[in-house]
DNA sequence: CGGCAACTGCCGAAAGCTCGGCAGTAATTG
DNA sequence: CAATTACTGCCGAGCTTTCGGCAGTTGCCG
């Protein structure tokens, strides 16, 4: 953690380190990156030479390993950013979004940070690049069911979908979900793809068949805020993909997913065209919107972070209630829930051994257990 | 400020002491209140008994200003909003929709704060009380031009107005206007009008023709946050109307308004015929949803509140530049500062005073005037 | 089975913000 | 002109959170 968080306004000073960490990197990095088309568009498959990595596993050998096990320098990131703004070098790019995949949080919110920032991502597609996430590491990152590629069951036909619910984006019509099965792209990708980086140029809107995506936004200087995490049924980059002024955060999955992709231009269409479908995108916006606001309520008004938690936790999906205990579905890190609540690793750690003393939840492995919701409902003010 | 800021999980001490407020105050009270029909819409005019109060001058005899100049008990506010809640009493409404215009901000922040937590306020209408708020003492609370009831340009029909664009929601073709103009009602307010409050039943939406509506939203513990200020051609409480899951925040006119309001039925008839209709709503939508996350970014991530004010003072609408010094055009109190940021007043004018000792700043009586802009951008990281 | 990486728990120091109050000032009102 | 009301400025105490670091534990992988 050397520099990069710390500056406040004099960054000439970087301006003339990264020079030097570039050198220092183009020179220890021996090997030449491999290079791809800009402008390639997510579909099913996955671009050759990275193969997709099942979740709970690492790639055998990564591009990045060469270099370190973990850490990037971050001035190497920064001198990465100025090469791709200036002369459009495609392999700094790549690093970019290779590092933002990380397993080192520093590096990873280094890199993100870096990326928020730049311009020229409008071409770039992201969706295949497949390092697993940290989270991949986890054992309860895969969806119950195990019957194809990441265990989910494949959707070839929007209008023989059965995985559709009313409220979700996609419960058209059957007209509707025939125009957009026209359109779309399936695709599954593995836990830990970025789907697309907050303020990219809106290529297109996501729908979540199933699986779970989080969306997170990063300060400049590298701190991570998880805004929400869409369910199945919910339409991501849908605000961006109409209105067109960038992507509002970075979509990244946190489970094997399968997402259906809808071409910008064909949305607009789309809309046009069909009446539902502008309905159904209106629906989807009006409800975002709610939790969007509710969120900054939450986060704001909340005045100490022990209610942020304990809202957290409440707003948590459970998985069983048996003698009034009630089991968390989805295990967190203590990093995970401070990025959620905007607070750091420590202060959630000393909260929730705070809260394990007080008797109001327990842990059983990684899962939590909270024990007395009442206690938990009034700390959240 | 004695209790209902501090109690955490004892409410039953306070219900009992509400009692005792109750009956302390319907002692006290010697009027009797305007009960007034629950259900009324708003329209272009007010209701008799209330006259609308040009900015800038208190009413000459108040509702409530026969308990006390300002300050109300939050323990009979308290009371009121259980009164209301078991036995829908009116006149306990009313109290607590006069008190959250009180001129006093703790009364004002505790009647909010009440009124988001009461499950009942569906029928009621808020358009037409009209307290001067505590914004409209400032003496640039009104609009340039100078004609009709409140200097505001009075626009009679949808098809004809001059003021719409094409961003605007209003921005539709001549049948859209017109079918909007037929389900839709003109209404001029004054500074200080509460249109609709935080999670009350969704009646409708608000178009903004003129003027600014502030969007606020209140913790339970008083705390204020005001969330935007929508301006002309801005949609308000739309995302409620569509998703019919109760206001996000709560609007009140900042500086006198005409308004269009339009049904919630007749909206969503709109929309399902009129095609345009819902794609300028899904428009409107993503818009306002990328500031609101942007605002959540900004928001929670930004490190300390010198950041945030610096951002404010930023995004601030600017009036004139000359020799390099920008006049922001509508002066805000430190207090205004302080809830646009989350923060305490003191902060701001902590904040403030050290922004002006560095020369970043300067003021020029009520105005504020920014003296070295890279300063402040390098200030807000 | 050893190594490694990630996660958890903890400590002191320091920064930043809020609380509560008080006084001065400007503007409006009667 | 006097009173009132809001706004501003300031102080110290106290609280919460973060920073930076270190050690122990767990689980995965070679």
């Amino acid at each position: 953690m050397l520099g990069l968080n710390r500056y406040q306004s004099n960054q000439t000073r970087f301006v003339v380190s990264a020079e030097r960490a570039l050198l220092k990197a183009r020179l220890c990095r021996a090997t030449e990156l491999p290079r791809f088309p800009a402008g390639t568009i997510t579909s099913g498959n996955f671009l050759p030479g990275i193969a997709p990595v099942p979740a709970g596993r690492k790639p055998v050998a990564s591009v990045k390993t060469a270099l370190n096990p973990c850490e990037i320098d971050p001035l190497f990131l920064f001198a990465c950013q100025i090469e791709w703004e200036r002369r459009e070098e495609p392999s700094a790019a790549w690093e970019l979004l290779a590092a933002a995949q990380s397993p080192h949080a520093d590096t990873r919110a280094h890199a993100r940070a870096l990326l928020c920032r730049s311009q020229r991502l409008g071409g770039l597609s992201l969706g295949e690049t497949s390092n697993p996430s940290t989270r991949a590491k986890r054992p309860a990152a895969t969806e119950p069911s195990m019957r194809s590629p990441y265990g989910l069951d494949i959707v070839e036909n929007c209008a023989q979908c059965t995985l559709t619910r009313s409220h979700f984006f996609c419960g058209l019509s059957h007209e509707g979900l025939s125009a957009l099965d026209q359109v779309s792209h399936k695709s599954i990708l593995p836990a830990g793809a970025i789907l697309f980086v907050e303020g990219q140029d809106p290529r297109g809107m996501f729908i979540v068949c199933s699986g779970r995506v989080n969306l997170s936004t990063t300060s400049r200087e590298g701190k991570i805020l998880i805004l929400k995490t869409a369910e199945a049924g919910e339409a991501l980059g849908l605000s961006a993909s109409i209105s067109g002024v960038g992507y509002e955060a970075t979509a990244e999955t946190a489970t094997p997913c399968q997402l259906n992709f809808v071409d910008r231009k064909h949305l607009v269409e789309l809309m046009a065209s069909q009446n539902e479908v502008g309905v159904h995108a209106a629906q989807s916006l009006s409800r975002e919107f709610q939790t969007a606001y509710r969120d900054i309520h939450d986060l704001v008004l909340t005045r100490t972070s022990a209610g942020k938690l304990a809202k957290l936790l409440l707003s948590q999906p459970t998985r069983e209630e048996n003698d009034c205990e009630i089991h968390l579905s989805t295990p967190m890190t203590h990093e995970e829930m401070a990025h959620r609540i905007g607070a750091s690793r420590e202060t959630v750690t000393r909260l929730l051994s705070d809260l394990k003393k007080r008797q109001l939840i327990r842990l059983d492995g990684p899962n939590m257990i909270i024990r007395d919701r009442t206690a938990l409902r009034a700390l959240a003010i």
